[in-house]
Formats: structure tokens, C-alpha cells, sequence
DNA sequence: AATCATTGTACAAACGTTTGTATTATTCGT
DNA sequence: ACGAATAATACAAACGTTTGTACAATGATT
């Protein structure tokens, strides 16, 4: 591998030089600063990024945790921040914690290791609190949480308007005719899972409906706890649900096929997250589309700034099927 | 930060002395490793990696580079290597190159200067063939190679076996009494879908029916491709195709349906991959199965054993609706 | 008691960069 | 043409670890 000093050496300078001259320092000459950059070109340089890394105490690497990168949510979210990122010169680290507490601790530790340059996360639903991650990443690394944020946290945030969401996915179920909404809720520990509940009741509230809180159905998040509690909504007479999440709402409507209702006529539902299966299932789903590749691009503007603030990202309601009893709109083939 | 001088200085011994004891080396003794340990505990020390990798030459960083991490087969690959790789030591570096051959040589040269330990990867479509893998990584970094393989370059292969599970594929269909099938071949400079399409004119020849040429669809990966493509074929005569993807697949059955042909009735198909959606659509998707969690376990032994072969995962057809024209299997609900 | 293994530690040189300070070359005003 | 100011480069020390070699101490062997 050629370094810098078989440049200086072939070209009579110093290491010095020519590292100020690739980094293009005003320091050197323009005129060196081309015999230089001619000879990396010529000899087949490239910088060694650890040994870069090292002396200037941090890296270009800029890691990105999150739950699970195959959720169309966090690949995308990714994506988005990838392409900021990218074009900025870093490159990106992505650590998956399967929504453990413990491996979200390994994984900071890791990125912290590793001197990146920041953090974006989405925390794990095992995490009640932000504490573990302020005690690895210290104040030195900046940290910009996604989605799921712990708001006492100190930097930048990009959240969905989780609670207007919610709220227009609610109404918009009592506009089709449904009286008794359920809600398959999440986790409380997460923030968002916390205001799409409160958006669920305030919208219930302001149409005059009651809040029956037998209805709300907590810590569904996947497909066998949708089911159940899909199975326990239906026993207890609602007549649709809005679900926190898309794969939760997947297993209330399989509960409620088994329970013979047809959907979305004796049955509606609305998801969270507008998974690609949403559109492709039948009935197609409707659901509260995030817009993760924005939230991506947002956060990792958000780290390259280093703005604190709380950035919000719109949400937007896909209606389809899953909750169209009042006029039966036939969908285009892509919808 | 706490270093090992610090270490050093706290317990009156060198860093040298530290540095072993930390690396268990058998060149300390047992009583000053134990304290050694202690202080470092006390202290909170934490071994700088990026030091660490300079003096070595290497990191613990194994770099994984995909196509899209969204797609299903590719996250669980990530997910096989990741479990095997992250109880070895290693943490894992991952690259999307979207099926672009500059983004993959970048990612190529990003990981090879961050001196990764090695390289696992399935290349991009617009790669042609594996010159500049070699080229960028040298013979330095280890390279294993899954399910799109370049089968001249060195180092270890992670393959399925595409040309049975193609064959088995094609087979079932003329099993089910399809006679003019089709295939969406996909891109041929993927040797993984060469596999296939050789599978498919096997399994044809084999059963007494004609290879018609024609009926090969090549560059057909995504569901634009698939609907255009299954518009020929329909327009052909065929009354099903196998597809090397489970997206031009539903492109197909997407342009079956705009033609008013009942599936599996009229028009059967077999998709590959076995993405999620295709058991949550109506009718379920058949679809021909990669092991991807048991790839990605394997590339990753691969690198960590240093063995050069090429280890083939078995691929299982999944029968479901879209195929099933003589018994109508009744699935399960999480079929 | 002197010699020789053996064991444990210390010393010091790397790894390739970056960067503060010192030094030399150049330019400019007078 | 000389000194001052400025520009360009050289020098050298870091960043924190690893590791080959040298050294000292311990114990065994004769």
C-alpha cells in the first residue's frame, strides 16, 4: 500500500505537505497541490481511513440503529438517510438490536468503538428509557433518534405527527359508519405508539363517541398478538379497529376472517406504516402511510447541521379497501 | 478516555504489559492479568478499536454488500451472517449498492479502506463480472461470494441450488397440466438466474414439451418488467410462467388479471424468493424458496473457516394458490 | 555456587495520518 | 537593496495500540 510519505519521498516534500495538499489545505501551493494530487493518481493512493480515523479522533462512519432492517419502515428510512449521507462523504454503519435492550447496548458500544462520527437511532421497544444511551455515546457523539425518541434525550428528533395520524385514521373509520373502534395500541415505552393512542381517543372524543378503555389493546405489534387481539375486539363487539402497526392489523384481520365477518362490511381496519403487503393483500389494507425515506433524509440533515430541534414529518392515510364500507372506490392495479 | 498507559501507569507496569494481559496473551502472568482486568474494570477502560485496527492492519469490521437490504431475501441473509459474525467478534458493515456497478465499486473501496477483515456479497445486476471486486479488494481481504456469484473469481461461494429448484419449479407446473410455459428469466449476467432458465429448459425437455425460445423473458426482475412481460407471454398463448422473481411474478399475475384470466384456473405461475407478500396476496403466490437466514450463516463460516468451496443451500418449492390447478389445497391461515 | 533454561516485563519501534510550531523562501514597500 | 511581512514548506510530536527483541528475575541443574 502507498502512503503518503512514498508521494513526499518521490516528489522531494514532506509527509505534511502532501497530506495538507490532499486535504487542500491554503497551506500549500497550488502548484504543488497538483504535482501532488498527479502523483497519488499516478502511484494509486488512497488514504488510510484508520490511520485517518485515529489521529483526528473520528471517523466518517456514521451509524444508523434500528430494530429491524428488513421492516419497510427502517429500510427505507435508511435508504433516505444513505443518500444525504453519501453525497456528504460518509458512509454508513447499520446495526440491527431484533428490539433487545441488550443488543442496542452492544450495538452503541460497537459504534463507540469505533469512533463514528454519529448516531441515528430508533430505539428498541425493550428499552424503557434513554439512560444506556446517554451513559455509551457521552456528549462527544452527537445522537439524532428517529421515530421512536426518548424526548428527554439532549439532540435532534424526527418524529411523524403521530397523534394527528391517528387521529384522521379514527375519524376517518366513524365517517365509514363504524361506532365501536377498538385499538391495537403497541408499546407504551415508545412515544409514538403513546401519541397515536392519545390521537385515537381525542378523535373518538370529538366525534361524541365514548372511550371505552377495555377497547384499547396494548403491546400488539405483530401478526399472533394482532390476531388475539383481534379475536378479544370482536368478543367484545367492535366493529373496527385502528391498528398501531400494519402486522398487528394483518393478524386482526385474519381473526376476524375466522370469525366468519366479512371486510370491510361487518369489519373495519386501519394499519400503521403502509407495509408493502398492505397493498398487495385482499382485501387491500388501508393504513397510516410513515414517510420514512423523508425521516431518513431529515436525520441525517438533522446530524450533518447539528440543529437540535424536533423535525416532523407528515403522515399520510392511504385508504383502501380494509375500511371502505361507505363508497366501494375501485383501486387502480399499482394503488 | 482511558488508555492502556493510563492502565500501565495506575498498576506501575508497561502498556506493552497491558496490551498482553488484555489479549490474554500467555506471556503475562495470571496475577498481573487479574489485576490488569480489575484496574481496566475500575477505570472503565475500553480498548480503542481504531488504534487497534491501525497497528493490525485490520478491523473486526466484516462488510456485507447487497443490492437493497429491503428486499427479504437479502435481510435475512444479513440477518444468518450477522448472528454468526457477531458471536465471533466481528461487527458488520453494510452496503446497498441499488443494483448500480458504480455504487458497488464505492462500496468496495469504502469497505477496503476501513481495512474490513473481509467482504461478503451478492453483486449488482449492473455488474457484468467480478474485475473490479478483485481489482479493489486485491488478495489481502477474503471474499465470499452468495447467491449471485461470480464463479471465476477466487475465494468462497454460498449458492442455491438454482437449476433444480428451477427444475422443480417448471416441473410442477407441468404437473399441474400447464402445457405453454413461460419464463421471466432475469438478468444473464447473474449466473444464479442462468441456473434457472437451464433448470426451466430441462425440466421442459425432460417432461416431452417443446423449449420454445420465445417464451423466454430476459431482463425481467421488477413488477413493471414482470406485468410487460406477462403481457407477451399471454399474448403468446401461455397459460403459465415460472419466474425467477417473486415482483415480475406479481407484475404477471397482475397482467393476467387485466386480461380477465382466472389464476390458477387459466393462467398458473410459480414466482422465486418467497417474499413475504407472496403469502398474504390473493391467491397466494407459489414460489420457489431461497434459505437466505441459512446463506448468510454460511458465508459467514465460510469467511470465518477460510475454506475456498462452494457450498449450495437447497432451495423448497412453496406449492400454494397460484399454481394449485388440480387439488385446491385448503392453506392455513399462516401458511 | 555457577550455569542455564524458563518465565515475566520492559523497551521501543512501528501503523499512516494530522497538525502546531519552526524554518526557509518569496514578495513587497520604502 | 534591506527589513518586514507573508507565503510555503519542513520538522516533529502526537493518536493508542501491538509486537519483536532485549532484559531481569526466578528456579532448576550440574
Amino acid at each position: 500500500m502507498v502512503t503518503i510519505s512514498d508521494i513526499a519521498a518521490a516528489l522531494g516534500v514532506t509527509p505534511s505537505t502532501v497530506s495538507r495538499a490532499l486535504s487542500g489545505s491554503p497551506r500549500v501551493k497550488e502548484e504543488t497541490r497538483i504535482a501532488v494530487e498527479r502523483m497519488a493518481a499516478e502511484m494509486g493512493y488512497e488514504r488510510n481511513i484508520v490511520a485517518s480515523n485515529l489521529r483526528k479522533g473520528r471517523s466518517d462512519i456514521v451509524g444508523i440503529i434500528v430494530p429491524r432492517i428488513h421492516r419497510n419502515f427502517f429500510s427505507n428510512v435508511i435508504g433516505g438517510a444513505e443518500s444525504i449521507l453519501e453525497a456528504a462523504g460518509y458512509c454508513v454503519l447499520i446495526c440491527q438490536t431484533h428490539e433487545r435492550f441488550d443488543a442496542e447496548v452492544k450495538a452503541l458500544r460497537t459504534l463507540r468503538n469505533n469512533q463514528v462520527a454519529g448516531v441515528l437511532m430508533s430505539h428498541a421497544i425493550g428499552s424503557d428509557n434513554g439512560k444506556h444511551i446517554q451513559e455509551v455515546l457521552g456528549d462527544r457523539i452527537p445522537l439524532v433518534q428517529f421515530d421512536r425518541v426518548f424526548s428527554d434525550l439532549p439532540g435532534a428528533k424526527v418524529v411523524s405527527n403521530n397523534f394527528e395520524g391517528a387521529y384522521a385514521a379514527t375519524k376517518h373509520l366513524v365517517e365509514q359508519g363504524y361506532r365501536r373502534i377498538g385499538t391495537l395500541a403497541g408499546y407504551m415505552n415508545s412515544e409514538a405508539y403513546a401519541a397515536r393512542l392519545e390521537g385515537y381517543r381525542q378523535a373518538l372524543r370529538d366525534c361524541g363517541l365514548p372511550v371505552d378503555e377495555s377497547l384499547v389493546h396494548y403491546d400488539t405489534i405483530v401478526r399472533e398478538t394482532g390476531f388475539d387481539a383481534g379475536l378479544k375486539a370482536i368478543e367484545a363487539g367492535c366493529d373496527a379497529l385502528y391498528s398501531a402497526g400494519d402486522f398487528s392489523a394483518l393478524g386482526a384481520i385474519e381473526a376476524a376472517r375466522s370469525k366468519g365477518l366479512r371486510i370491510p362490511e361487518e369489519f373495519g381496519i386501519v394499519g400503521t406504516a403502509n407495509e408493502a403487503f398492505t397493498s398487495l393483500m385482499t382485501p387491500k389494507m388501508s393504513s397510516l402511510a410513515l414517510n420514512p425515506f423523508e425521516m431518513g433524509r431529515q436525520a441525517a440533515q438533522a446530524f450533518l447541521s447539528g440543529e437540535e430541534g424536533t423535525v416532523v414529518v407528515p403522515m399520510e392515510l392511504k385508504v383502501r379497501e380494509s375500511s371502505s364500507r361507505n363508497e366501494q372506490q375501485n383501486l387502480s392495479t399499482y394503488a
